[in-house]
DNA sequence: ATGGCCGTTAAAAACGGA
């Protein structure tokens, strides 16, 4: 079973791409961010032509997330946006989901966490109140669902690791101290950083910027990430950054990553 | 060798992204 996630920066130019790719890799779970449109522009019947069920929640210019499951597998439950956070952009989506030939339900929560811009501003505020937010409700949500995938873009690196350049980088937005306590709070509520159960190495990122030949010279962020409960943990095989989405056409500054789990 | 972005918008420069 194969479980991905893509910020792909405007689903309505990223559609060719992402029915392309929905062809050939053929995911059973997929996680979009940066939809960039609202509910009604929402390409569901292109999607189901291609085969896909989809939920999404979205908003007009930014943000915007949806999952997808291939057909005949299901999803249900639908939940949009926290319980606990009064928040008027579309950042979080969670269902049920039931890939086909699998008899087990996983809960999958797709998340956008915004970007924060900088320390210290409006925003680095706003993104460390919805983290908060974000781990205060997955604590029930890991306890409800044990079976439970978190990913999406987080905005945030783990480790120096994760940058292309840990010094120059060093306290800036996505590197800073604070952010990173948020995503190693999510790991103490029992969740595994997929990726890194089988690759401990520097340099794996999932985006580049559009600009300088960031990709070329592979000047990337480790930001996008899939995290696993404790009962998926002995089930993953693999865990993959489709760095070849990023050489296309018209590419989105992240790149899929995909998790094949037993 | 050097610098080079992209997508959005009540629609041109401005904003946000990361």
């Amino acid at each position: 079973m194969q479980i991905a996630t893509w910020n792909v920066n405007s689903l309505a130019v990223r559609l060719p791409q992402l029915l392309d790719w929905l062809a050939e890799r053929a995911p059973d779970v997929v996680a979009l961010q940066e939809l960039k449109l609202p509910d009604d522009k929402f390409p569901h019947e292109a999607l189901a032509q291609a085969g896909y069920h989809a939920a999404w929640l979205g908003q007009k210019t930014y943000n915007g997330v949806a999952l997808l499951v291939r057909a005949p597998g299901t999803l249900t439950d639908v939940q949009r946006n926290l319980p606990g956070l009064a928040d008027e952009q579309a950042r979080l989506i969670a269902a049920t989901v039931r890939p086909a030939g699998t008899e087990a339900p996983l809960r999958v929560v797709g998340v956008y966490v915004p970007n924060g811009q900088a320390p210290g501003s409006d925003k680095f505020a706003y993104k460390m109140r919805w983290l908060q937010a974000l781990r205060d409700w997955l604590a029930d949500e890991l306890a409800r669902h044990p079976r439970l995938v978190l990913m999406g873009d987080f905005n945030i690196t783990f480790d120096d690791r994760d940058v292309w350049d840990p010094e120059g980088l060093r306290g800036a937005i996505h590197c800073t101290d604070e952010e990173r306590a948020h995503l190693q709070a999510l790991l103490r509520l029992g969740l595994h950083d997929a990726l890194r159960l089988l690759d401990g190495g520097a340099g794996l990122y999932t985006w580049w910027d559009y600009r300088q030949l960031a990709f070329p010279k592979n000047r990337g962020l480790r930001i996008d990430h899939i995290l696993v409960s404790e009962a998926l943990r002995p089930l993953v095989r693999a865990c993959a950054i489709e760095r070849a989405l990023r050489k296309r056409p018209q590419p989105s500054d992240h790149a899929p990553l995909v998790l094949t789990l037993n």
